[in-house]
DNA sequence: CTCTCCCACTA
DNA sequence: CTTAGTGGGAGAGC
């Protein structure tokens, strides 16, 4: 053992990747953005499960560099006839070194300099500091290294099985001792290298040889003494030998970049590992890393350390504490934060289909001042609501829907929520913290408080950590003696107190943290002017949601229903047999076996040939097989059903529908919405449209008004590119598609056939989306040639627009992120991606996101002017719902046609374009009607 | 039980 | 090999 049990773990970073490549499948490690990622999973599980059961002290990565090596100066061929690495592989190696940086390992490199010179190097010098050391390399040479302090790790079947070897492990294997191996590699050869050996000797004969003359070096001196063919060989092998000898042995004195003693583990970094895991899309490993780190240093926090102190908490009993705590602090915001019953369920996740009807209770509103700096103590204030007497809650009632009491809040639309459920109403905040991270960093998946707190301030959310005591995590009344002299609140432990507390400081910090960023790009009006505002309308129409008729949501369920039964039996007769017609893995084998259907042409996916609408109607046009109309008609209806199944478990017990706006999911500006999503509610059929037509106006009220922009990202498209002739067609007041149709095919507006018509029209959408030629002649089924001239006849017309679409991307290139035009950046990092797959995706994004991303604030300016004129105007009418470029509004009695004249001049004035923002209105009893 | 994949709906 | 989303069911793996 070492003398001071120090114990170095030192890994052959380019050999273990390799390993890990091939061990795991690629094409089940892919992220979103198309990176390839099994090495770097492989990889890291590897270095994860060392950390864990070897339990080094110091941990060290060696990589190789791509550039040439002293081995390659002296013999050419060097590792010379390998493969080019796989496609896949690409960029692997540089994300495993940017986890070795989150996890502070040293990932070391050396130019001129193998990896295995570096780990010789270090084990050279563990060995002279009396450490015990671990190699872990998938590379021979290593061997040389084994000692009684040093042992090899090397995989023997991908990474998951490993054979340790130690001194006694190498002779039984290679039957010389592990300093001897260079010896007997040279005799042998090194085919991974391209470094022939002496013919027809292998490790036998060589290892015999060595332990007889006691080495190489004496054997090549001796040569002449070996008889037979193998003594021939060897004497014609003789430079060879003497080369390869040159250059098996290991370098183990290098300059290295990185001490030995530097190498020391420490907790990782979390503020790196976060957004790099949630980059790699490592979930389950990442709750690994932190649990393998965490019983390495029980004695750590993996978080930062407290960047505030803890403060006192105080607990209101009466109206009269409330307001003069209120008066002393009314120069400031007041950050509040909520102390929910523990059984509540979080709203941004799917309800419990038997526990829809329960919703966290809010127990507490916790409320706390403004501060300057650590040391300063500062007096939270707590409002028990379940016990709170008349006064009190009138108090509190009062401050809450004050809009000129300012108030800091993370996610305002869920406090928002909470608190109406106990009939308050929460107005006047001046900053989202939720909101505020998303507009400086939209394409981030997760915006915990915690999260954000750990990534931007580098602090702890834990309570324990700002009273730095062991006791507190080890006992609920410790916990309170520390904190308390009076009983807390019914329902609420210390702890939660603390943490709403220790929350509601950090919202300050956070706050002016993510302020600083905001203005520096100039995007506080988006913050204070769009999303704020945005986010207190969002929060009326989710409260108030949307009326549906239960018995024409019946009435559909049941006859999709039976659409599904019937085809089901239908497609049934003609296989033979039952079938499930939802997997698309029993219908591969049905379609292409049993019914021996061409597969001539036909899709791949993972699985094997697709059984999309697409493919299945190709099989149709070309077989008629009957079986195809059953599915696709099995298909619909299932599809149809699940919708109205969806919709009617969502009904509340007020006979609406209460959808929620995700305000910082859409990396481009969009809302989105879910439980239910009522923007994806079916329209392009007959059958969906009976779904639409039972959201209904609700009582008391005359009828539902909806309105939609037309052609909205058309338009941004001509004022953001300039394009004169783009700019007429809309100026002319003309049908989109038959002006552009006109130009681009040289005849007279009224002459442009349906098909030329759809063309042009299929053309103009994907520009949007930044369409290639071969999509287009996919999407329109016709020959790349006739895509691709459709594609130049039509920037012949509307050149502004293709000079535009590939300066908006250059631009990008330069900025680094794209902008609308209310200045809502995205930010598009892998647009100088070598990976020439992620680079097209975000230049596709790039063109993209300022068209969605304006028409997205332009529709939130409307939603907001629309709102404050219908309030102005003291009118009833509200808005219920945003599908993108719609809204559909709810009409009280006597106020249709005032209400329709304000939302056409809101909608169209909430943008200064250079072209005119056209918006259609209708009115009906439901959407279905309304829309028509 | 969780995760991935396929499929389908919207603007 | 056209952007941005939500969501269900099947199947695989733990």
């Amino acid at each position: 053992m070492s003398s001071d049990g120090n114990k170095l773990l030192v890994i052959d970073g380019h050999s273990m990747a390799f390993r890990a490549f091939y061990a795991l499948p690629p094409e089940s490690f892919i992220t979103d953005s198309g990176q390839y990622t099994n090495a770097v999973h492989g990889f890291t599980n590897m270095l994860l499960k060392l950390i864990r059961e070897e339990k080094p002290t110091h941990v060290v990565l060696a990589f190789d560099l791509d550039t040439p090596t002293f081995r390659h100066e002296t013999y050419d061929e060097y590792k010379g006839g390998r493969e080019k690495s796989p496609e896949e592989f690409r960029g692997q190696i540089d994300l495993i070194k940017k986890v070795a940086e989150a996890l502070t390992i040293p990932a070391v490199t050396v130019e001129g300099y193998e990896a295995d010179d570096i780990v010789a190097t270090y084990v050279t010098r563990a060995e002279a500091a009396g450490w015990e050391t671990l190699i872990v390399s998938g590379d021979r040479d290593a061997l040389q290294l084994v000692t009684e302090n040093t042992t090899l790790m090397y995989p023997t079947s991908g990474i998951s099985k490993t054979t340790l070897l130690d001194p006694a492990g190498v002779e039984a294997k290679y039957l010389v001792p592990p300093e001897k191996y260079p010896d007997l590699a040279a005799l042998v050869g090194e085919s991974a290298d391209n470094l022939p050996g002496v013919p027809k000797v292998g490790p036998k004969t060589a290892a015999k040889w060595i332990n007889q003359y006691g080495s190489t070096r004496e054997i090549v001196s001796n040569a002449d003494q070996i008889g037979g063919k193998v003594g021939e060989n060897l004497r014609a092998a003789l430079a060879d030998v003497e080369r390869n000898l040159e250059l098996n042995k290991l370098v183990r004195d290098l300059e290295l970049p990185v001490d030995l003693e530097e190498a020391v583990l420490t907790p990782p970094d979390r503020e790196a590992v976060e957004p790099l895991f949630d980059a790699l899309q490592f979930n389950q490993i990442r709750e690994r890393l932190f649990e393998v780190f965490a019983a390495r240093f029980p004695e750590a926090d993996l978080a930062a350390e407290p960047t505030v102190g803890l403060p006192t908490v105080e607990i209101a009993r009466s109206a009269q504490q409330l307001t003069q705590f209120l008066a002393a602090h009314d120069d400031a915001p007041l950050a509040l934060t909520l102390c929910l019953d523990r059984s509540g369920e979080s709203l941004s996740s799917k309800p419990k289909r038997d526990e829809a009807a329960r919703v966290a209770e809010a127990l507490a509103v916790v409320v706390v001042p403004a501060h300057d700096s650590a040391e300063e103590t500062v007096t939270a204030l707590t409002v028990p609501l379940t016990e709170a007497d008349a006064e009190l809650e009138s108090a509190l009632a009062a401050w809450l829907s004050d809009t000129g009491a300012p108030k800091l809040v993370h996610d305002y639309k869920d406090a928002g929520k909470r608190l109406a459920w106990r009939g308050l109403s929460l107005r006047g905040a001046v900053e989202d913290t939720l909101i505020s991270g998303y507009l400086v960093q939209p394409d981030r998946r997760n915006f915990a408080f915690g999260d954000l707190v750990t990534q931007h301030l580098g602090a702890s959310t834990e309570p324990g950590d700002y009273i730095g005591g062991e006791e507190f995590r080890d006992s609920a009344e410790a916990a309170q003696a520390a904190l308390f002299d009076e009983q807390p609140v019914p329902g609420v432990t210390a702890e939660d107190l603390a943490r709403a507390a220790v929350k509601g400081m950090l919202l300050h910090t956070l706050s002016s943290t993510l302020h600083a960023e905001l203005t520096d790009r100039k995007a506080e009006q988006l913050l204070y002017e769009l999303e704020i505002p945005l986010a207190e309308i969002l929060l009326q129409m989710e409260l108030t949601g949307i009326a549906v008729s239960a018995e024409k949501l019946q009435a559909l369920d049941a006859e999709f229903e039976r659409t599904i039964a019937e085809s089901a039996q239908a497609a049934y007769a003609v296989v033979g047999h039952e079938v499930n017609l939802g997997s698309p893995k029993q219908l591969q084998t049905v379609l292409f076996d049993e019914l021996g259907l061409p597969t001539q042409g036909v899709k791949k996916n993972k699985t094997g040939y697709s059984t999309d609408v697409e493919t299945l109607q190709d099989l149709l046009a070309k077989t008629q097989n009957e079986f195809l109309v059953h599915l696709m008609n099995h298909r619909d209806a299932s599809k149809l059903r699940q919708t109205v199944t969806g919709l009617m478990e969502a009904v509340g017990d007020d006979g609406r529908i209460h959808t929620t706006y995700a305000q910082t999911v859409a990396a481009t500006g969009r809302l989105s919405s879910l439980h239910p999503n009522l923007q994806n509610i079916p329209v392009r059929t007959a059958a969906g449209r009976k779904i639409r037509d039972a959201f209904e106006v609700g009582h008391g009220y005359e009828t539902l008004l909806t309105a939609d922009y037309s052609q909205i990202e058309m338009r941004i498209m001509a004022h953001l590119s300039g394009d004169e002739a783009l700019k007429e067609a809309f100026r002319a007041g003309e049908d989109l598609h038959n002006f552009v149709g006109a130009r681009v095919f040289g005849v007279g507006t009224d002459e442009v056939t349906p098909e030329q018509r759809s063309k042009v029209k299929a053309m103009s959408y994907g520009l949007v989306y930044g369409l290639s030629s071969f999509g287009l002649s996919k999407q329109l089924g016709i020959g790349v040639d006739e895509a691709r001239d459709l594609m130049n006849e039509y920037f012949e017309r509307f050149g502004a627009v293709r000079d535009y679409l590939r300066d908006v991307v250059a631009q990008a290139k330069k900025d680094g992120y794209t902008s609308t035009i209310y200045g809502r950046r995205r930010y598009l990092p892998d647009l100088t991606s070598d990976n020439r797959q992620l680079r097209q995706m975000a230049e596709r994004a790039a063109l993209n996101a300022p068209i969605q991303g304006s028409a997205a604030d332009i529709i939130k300016r409307a939603m907001i002017d629309v709102d404050t004129a219908l309030a102005q105007s003291q009118l009833g009418s509200r808005m219920l719902l945003q599908v993108h470029d719609e809204l559909v509004l709810e009409v009280a009695p006597g106020e249709r046609e005032e209400v329709e004249k304000l939302l056409v001049e809101k909608m169209s004035s909430a943008a200064d374009l250079t072209v005119p923002l056209d918006v259609h209105v209708g009115a009906g009893a439901s959407w279905h009607e309304a829309a028509h």
